[in-house]
RNA sequence: UCCGUGGUAGCUCAAUGGUAGAGCAUCCGACUGUUAAUCGGCAGGUUGCUGGUUCGAGUCCAGCCCGCGGAGCCA
């Protein structure tokens, strides 16, 4: 380790040389982070003024770098007039150096603050237009303003998460030996065939931005085994709810010769693996948004496999018992229970009941045919129910991950095909799949923000991205 | 597309048809241990737009614009 060459990128292995701790090798300071196996030493920050308290002689810097915020104190004794002055006057997102001592303090949540020698003002900053305040905060107004939004402690734990969060997907397929498969963003027409899509002009003909990268994914399956499909996706339908973005990222895992258990097995051990390395690896963000991770934890159970028609059985039960509660709320859910009557679809009211009523991840096995897409295998007991599976995620979040085995007769595939009136053009080289060494196989979509809004407990998927896009927002 | 709901100070919100208000933020001042600091003070407004009713409209009526929540669709 010691003469690898990776040795020079750690910065607390060069402070053990110096008197002087050294810097983060990227940012030219020491990381907030990392301040605690500094104690005693002197440091230089680099970053951000979040926010000031303080006295006539005595300030209290908030002091924040992207790695955490720390308490910077300055005494009017112990620095030069003109600096004391300068950190009294300046406004919040001022961007500053501070040259100090780390202090072990027990009063911090860090654990240490600095005691402030020096302060070097890069950047004067007066009129930041986002306030600290108590305020229940207006999501809209302040995505307006998510370009700096994203500074402040609520939207940078969720993000951070939400890295986490896309980094285990990755590790997760990496250790299972998948190949990352990537799918276009351009597409001739649409994968399935229902859901409205973005129209691009192309050159002289039009692209559809993909909704799926699914279809190719099971290219990908036939030619490397295992793969997975990683990247945004886009639906173009008017949807307004906390669950919908016009553009989202979705992990799409496709495998050939896995039949539904096996994508049943693989979509549980995946959700498991991702809740568990966040609840592992995001402690403090999860602290910062105040998440209560008691149902979060019961991932380590196995999720129960409920088949559709046994819903149907248990929805209306609840139906009937919640109907009947005293809290209103649960009436009004109630009262939303199987509005499509029963063999229809699932609703989002129904997938809230079953979610509070198993209080944990449910796998929903074999739905009716006609209300999942046209690529789904026939399940063989029964020809009105398709091989798929969604996983419903509790606390209201509802599906996270649709999957199935895909149909892999050529003769049912092309009746499908007929039946949901396909252009054969575009769909011709998926139908070649099935004539040249045709397979059992199957896979699921998970999508990313969804599960981050799990895992976090945001409202809105919107919170989870960065820059979300929703039928109205498209700036900044 | 449908149903519901909202638009007042930079932000969060008040205001029986009768002078446009508060808290926070900004700005000025006080404070040597603050934890979304506290205290005092100054300033801050075309009440989304257009029209109508009225002696008088933030408030009532009509139309429009822009959001938000939900449904459907889906991840």
């Amino acid at each position: 380790m010691l003469t690898s060459p990776f040795a020079l990128a750690c910065p607390t292995r060069r402070a053990m040389h110096s008197g002087r701790a050294i810097e983060d090798p990227i940012m030219g300071s020491v990381p907030v982070n990392e301040l605690k196996q500094h104690i005693g030493k002197q440091v230089q920050l680099k970053g951000w003024l979040y926010n000031r308290r303080g006295s006539g002689k005595l300030l209290f810097l908030q002091f924040r770098d992207g790695t955490g915020i720390v308490q910077c104190v300055l005494g009017k004794a112990d620095v030069p007039e003109p600096v004391f002055e300068t950190a009294k006057r300046i406004g919040n997102e001022s961007s500053i150096v501070i040259t100090g001592t780390v202090k072990e303090d027990t009063r911090s949540t860090l654990g240490v603050e600095v005691l402030a020698s020096d302060l070097a003002v890069i950047q004067e900053v007066h009129d930041y237009p986002i306030q600290i305040t108590q305020d229940v905060p207006n999501i809209d107004k302040l995505l307006d303003q998510r370009h700096l939004w994203v500074r402040s402690r609520t939207p940078h734990a969720i993000l951070r998460v939400r890295s986490e969060v896309v980094q285990a997907i990755r590790d997760f397929y990496y250790n299972k030996g998948f190949v990352l498969f990537d799918a276009p963003m351009f597409t001739p027409a649409s994968c399935e065939g229902t859901s409205t899509l973005f129209e691009v002009p192309y050159f002289e003909s039009t692209a559809y931005l993909s909704q799926s990268g699914q279809l190719y994914g099971e290219a990908g399956a036939m030619a490397f085994g295992k793969v997975v499909v990683f990247g945004p996706t886009f639906r173009a339908e008017k949807s307004k709810t906390r669950r919908h973005l016009t553009e989202f990222w979705m992990v799409e895992p496709e495998c050939a010769f896995l039949e539904l258990d096996g994508v049943m097995d693989l979509a549980e051990e995946q959700v498991r693996y991702v809740v568990a390395r966040a609840l592992d690896r995001c402690k403090e963000d999860l602290k910062v948004l105040e998440r209560n991770t008691a149902l979060l934890e019961q991932v380590t159970k196995p999720f129960p496999r409920v088949s559709y028609d046994d819903t149907q059985q248990l929805l209306q039960k609840l139906k009937a018992e919640y109907s009947t509660s005293s809290d209103p709320e649960l009436q009004k859910l109630g009262k939303d229970i199987l509005k499509g009557g029963l063999g229809d679809d699932l609703g989002a009211a129904d997938e809230t009941a079953i979610g509070l009523h198993y209080k944990q991840c449910v796998m929903i096995h074999r739905y009716p045919r006609h209300v999942k897409a046209f690529y789904m295998k026939k399940d063989p007991q029964n020809a009105e129910r398709a091989l798929c599976v969604d996983v419903i995620a509790p606390e209201g979040v509802g599906e996270i991950i649709g999957g199935s085995q895909r149909e892999d007769s050529l003769e049912e595939l092309l009746s499908q095909i007929e039946k949901h009136q396909i252009p054969m053009d575009s769909i011709n080289w998926f139908v070649d799949l099935r004539r040249y060494g045709s397979v059992p196989h199957g896979g699921f979509g998970m999508g990313v923000e969804r599960c981050v809004q799990w895992i976090t407990g945001c409202q809105h998927v919107r919170e989870t991205i960065p820059f979300p896009r929703t039928i109205y927002r498209l700036n900044p």
